[in-house]
This record gives structure tokens, C-alpha cells and sequence, in this order.
DNA sequence: AGTAGATATCGTCAAACTGACGACAACAAC
DNA sequence: GTTGTTGTCGTCAGTTTGACGATATCTACT
């Protein structure tokens, strides 16, 4: 029975009602590489082709909620709670795409996601995901679905630029990590050679960043290292680092 | 005439489909101070409260397309096109809020925008706004509809933190400008001072930021100042300015 | 055990950058 | 002209940066 009358404070009939999808762009460092992770899809469109995991938005659920269970049902990937805070795993918003032009299905529109994990989350397939796994972002051009090689580009420069001006870096590493291990986080992210010497200085002097636990890592040649941990109460999304890390550039 | 047999390549019908708005956080400098826009509603619900320009996303449009147009109907300001690109008035995605919990009539989702505009954009009522005007941010707890106070927070700290690194500051100004005009709006965005000196210095030092006229802005009491504009052939959005204009703090 | 190789951490030093501030230039108002 | 105001250039000490030497402490191998 359609209401001729709505109400008062209705949305408006003009207004365009859109299938939302989540899509997350989910980056790893292993064996000191950046590494992206993809499914291969199990449905149409772009069936069997390489994709960022991701799905629709169902009623009732928030874009994090959706973005955390189309991981977990693609990947087998468990964002943990409160991964918007400190330590391992970082969850945030990258930017919204669409509505036109992206989906052969139609106007829909795709909100993405930001995940930093440590390298020890290993994918496994499921849902509407034949395969999933991590690959190198050297791998350029990797030929992913819809607009998803942009969205994948955004998402790695994000990363980027974030490094330099947050503590984000630690959301990489297992709770408890070495200065080398951070180092070797920056190196994979920005593709550089860093000064383990300066690179010391800079972060174990910088306000706000690096706690020491006083404990040592062990386990390789080499003196062992001290372990540190994320200087509690920070928020890796304000910018907190003084002065910044920044990246070898202009100048 | 229900479709029992879907297409094999259609949206699922157990995702959701959400009305999408658009809101544009609109910030100008004006009389030394960071100004933001906002219009008092027409239309239920928060009918007569004041909000920030915005409205739903007609099918065929594009975001941007849906930002511009509700601006421009709400407000009379027009965003020139290319506005994501060098010079005044900038456009960029802000951030995307909901669905849930945010609109008394149900779940809707809005894409937030950022537009930086030169002091000389005078707003007009129109459209589904009773009024239009340039509000100046110090008026804390705005009490803005919906949860747009959450959301022009989140525009001011995007632009605080994005003029450090990036030429956008330039967005607040006319094509050609002094370095005084300049400061004047870094001084207004952070709420600091600066001193007109070492500001002159870092400006006109940073590579890729400005460029000389060879022309005099005269005017005002005092010496003639040099006008500037930006350096041709810089992307805004990218961060270019090495090394960054940071605002004091901890050190 | 002893040595070689690897890694962590501490120092050193010159160059660059920063913040505070003095000095002078070039205008308007009187 | 004098005064006040603003723009631009210099100076100077303290800090930060990048390059790199030196030493500590581990593993691996002979």
C-alpha cells in the first residue's frame, strides 16, 4: 500500500536511495616488503578476478561493523576491538567512492577502509572469496576489480604520510617491539634505506612515542635489542610526533 | 512486477540501500578570523536550526556534483570548477558519517566535504535555507543539526593540520597575495600568532610554495608589500611543502 | 675457546634550521 | 618633515639533522 502522504519528516522522494558497499585496504609488512590483501571474487561481476575484500552494508550495521565482518568473512581476518586506539591493528576511514561509473551493476557507492595489521594476521578464504592472501604492493598494476586499484593507491600513500606524523607505525608491530623492527616498518612502507643510528635517536628522543619496557628481544645475531612499547595514552590518529619523521625528500 | 529471478550479475537484495546527503563544511577567513558556513533550516526536522549546508544525492549525480549544487542552492556560492586544483577555493572529501544514529528519520548516510573559499564568497539564502551566513568558529558548541558539530569540528582540524604541510593555506586567498595576507591566514586557522619575520622567511624559502609577481600590493599604511602567488604546476593535496610550516607546540 | 660477522647503542661534528629580535626601507596621515 | 605602520633583510644562539666513527653484545663457525 504506497503512503501518498509522508510524513511530515520523511526523506524526500527525490532523494536517491544507494547500495553502500565497505571495501578495506588491508597492509602488512612481511619480510620487509609492503604487502596488500586480496581476494580472488567467487561471484560476479569480475568473477575469479583479484579484489579488495569488502561488501555490501546491511541494514542495521555500522560502516566499521561491516567493514570488520566482510574481513573476517573473506579473510578469517579479526579486527580486534578497539582497534581504533593504540597498539597493533589500526582501523580507519579512507575516503568514500562512487556513486557513478564503478560498478557495472549500477550507481553504488563504496566506502574505504584503512587497515594496518601486523605480519602475523594469515588470511584464509571464505564467504564469497575464493582465495585470499597477501601480495607485495611492488606488484604494480595489480589488475584488481572495479576501481579498486585506486582505491588500493590511496590507501598505500595514506599510510604513507601517516608514518611521518604519527605513532601509526607501531600498529605494525606485535605489542612489544624493537627499534630495528620499527625501523624495518618505515623502511617496507617508504621504500627507503633508513640510518639505524639516527633512526634510533629520533625515535627513542621523540616526546610521547616509544615507552621502554626494559626488557630485551632476543633471538637473532647480533647484540639484543631493548623492547619498547607505545607511550600509553597516545592516539594514533592526532598528530603527536615533534618533530615529524619525515621522509627523505626535497629539500 | 517483482523480479523472481535476479540477473546474475545484480546488486544482492539482502544489502541495504541507503539515502545518501552530502554536507560541505565551508571555511573562510574573514577580519582575521576562521569563519564557518552555516544556513537555518526550512524544512523538518531541526526546522529553523542552524546546519551546515548539505542535502540528499539525487540519482545521476556525482558527490562532488551533489555538494556543489547544494551549496550553490542553499547558499549562492559557487565553486569554480578545477576547485581541487591550484589556487583559491578548494574542494576535498572530508570524511563519511553514519549510517546510524544520526538522522531522526532513520539511517541515512552523508558524505562530508571540505571547501576552503577566499573571504570575497558572500553567501545568500535560498533554496531549503532560511538563512545563510559566515559564523565565526570561536562560537563554541555551534549547536548545529544532525551531528554537524562533530562533523565542522572535524573540518577545522583537517584544515588546521592540512596547511602544514601542504600550500592549501593559499585556498583562503585571492590568486595573488602577500606574504601578510598569508600569514594572516595561517594566524586565523591556528589562532596563533606569528612572528612576520621568520614567516616571511620560511614562506618565501619553501620550495614550490610561491612565486613572485614582481608586482606591489599597495593599499594600507606601511610599505608596499610583494605579491605572490602559488607556484604553478603544485597539487594541493599532495604534501609538498619541505620543510612543513609547523605550528609550535610541543618540542 | 676463539674468532668472525652481525646488530644495537652511544658519540661526534659540520651543516641546516628555528625562534627571537635588531635594523632599515617605503608607505600613509598629520 | 615627522610620526606611525608595515614589509623585508640580517644577525645570532640554540636545536635538529645527516653522515659516520666507536664500542657493546649477541650468534655462528672453526
Amino acid at each position: 500500500m504506497p503512503r501518498t502522504t509522508p510524513a511530515p519528516s520523511a526523506v524526500p522522494e527525490t532523494a536517491g536511495a544507494f547500495p553502500v558497499t565497505v571495501d578495506v585496504v588491508a597492509l602488512t609488512v612481511r619480510d620487509a616488503e609492503l604487502h596488500a590483501l586480496v581476494v580472488d571474487r567467487l561471484l560476479e561481476p569480475y568473477r575469479g578476478q583479484a579484489a579488495l575484500p569488502g561488501g555490501f552494508v546491511l541494514a542495521g550495521e555500522t560502516l566499521e561493523q561491516a567493514a570488520a565482518r566482510e574481513l573476517e568473512e573473506e579473510t578469517r581476518l579479526t579486527v580486534p576491538a578497539g582497534a581504533t586506539g593504540t597498539g597493533p591493528w589500526h582501523l580507519e576511514q579512507l575516503r568514500t567512492y562512487g556513486p557513478l561509473g564503478r560498478d557495472p551493476r549500477g550507481p553504488v557507492l563504496s566506502v574505504a577502509y584503512l587497515l594496518l595489521a601486523p605480519a602475523f594476521g594469515l588470511p584464509a578464504a571464505g564467504g564469497d572469496a575464493a582465495a585470499a592472501r597477501w601480495v607485495p604492493v611492488g606488484d604494480t598494476g595489480a589488475g584488481l576489480a572495479f576501481d579498486h586499484d585506486h582505491i588500493l593507491a590511496d590507501g598505500i600513500e595514506r599510510a604513507r604520510a601517516k608514518i611521518e606524523y604519527s605513532p601509526l607505525a607501531a600498529a605494525f608491530c606485535p605489542p612489544e617491539f624493537t627499534v630495528a623492527e620499527l625501523r624495518g616498518v618505515y623502511e617496507a612502507v617508504w621504500g627507503t634505506r633508513l640510518d639505524a643510528r639516527n633512526f634510533h635517536r629520533k625515535a627513542t628522543g621523540t616526546p610521547g612515542f616509544l615507552e621502554p619496557t626494559g626488557r630485551l628481544g632476543g633471538g637473532g645475531p647480533g647484540r639484543p635489542a631493548e623492547l619498547f612499547r607505545l607511550a600509553p595514552g597516545v592516539d594514533p590518529s592526532a598528530t603527536v610526533l615533534h618533530p615529524p619523521l619525515l621522509r627523505a625528500g626535497a629539500s
